[in-house]
DNA sequence: GCATTATTAACCCTTTTGGGTGAATAATGC
DNA sequence: GCATTATTCACCCAAAAGGGTTAATAATGC
């Protein structure tokens, strides 16, 4: 699934690192590795994963290898995410409003069972 | 980092599949493992990322563990991608704008050197 | 107390990840 | 052509993930 390659790739620091960088314009790998204290290598390898998520686009000139940001990826999970959290957001108001309700129920029933202990299971 | 974590537990099928499940109400481990084809105890080491990642609570009555979502580390794992998309897509709207900019001056310009051929490097 | 059920803990095994090194390829400058 | 630089490829290694099985714990029902 394209979001498992997505969150895999971002949850990294170093892969976070490199598209934070990416973000402020293209660059080729050996600048992308500069700032971390890790192998080309190993910068080459999260790159690879990053492109597996498609977070990242290279254009190859001469040998020289410019990489990109791509967002699109990142809508996505980022969408799932809100869709997921909203839909649980709006269950607990439902929930909240449903037991509201049932204290009003509760309230009115008061006067006649008034040894009512309800929610203090323990 | 607490991103990490959010995003490790969320990169994966079965931990997202338990937390939609969860999004529907809270469930005993039992209930969690029910549609999956593995073990409990798979599901138990599962729901264990799930909780480092704090979306998911858990509740013991008796024998009975009740896990319930949790949905604001994905809030915060959301607004981390807004914030870098967004600002990544500014930026290219800035670019575009500066890259109009510069071929209105290139097309000024284009009557004293006509064979100008910027942007086609190949 | 005993049997049953729910859950976790303690292991084992295989695959993947993340790091390394050194060789190979590909383009550049001379 | 040759030396240099950028990048990848092919390995090796340690740690973690993801699966399994079996034993241990904890609560329930009798």
């Amino acid at each position: 699934m394209d979001l498992d390659h997505t969150l895999i790739a971002l949850a990294d620091p170093t892969r976070r690192g490199i598209l934070q960088r990416l973000s402020k314009g293209e660059a080729r790998v050996t600048e992308l590795a500069e700032p971390f204290d890790i192998s080309l290598n190993s910068v080459s390898k999260h790159i690879r994963i990053l492109e597996r998520a498609a977070l990242v686009r290279r254009r190859v000139s001469g040998r020289e290898h410019f990489l990109t940001f791509n967002p699109a990826p990142m809508e996505s999970a980022a969408e799932w995410m809100e869709r997921h959290r909203i839909f649980w957001t709006e269950r607990l108001d439902a929930l909240e409003a449903a037991l509201r309700a049932e204290d009003a129920v509760a309230a009115a029933k008061e006067k006649s069972t008034p040894s009512s202990n309800r929610r203090s299971k323990k």
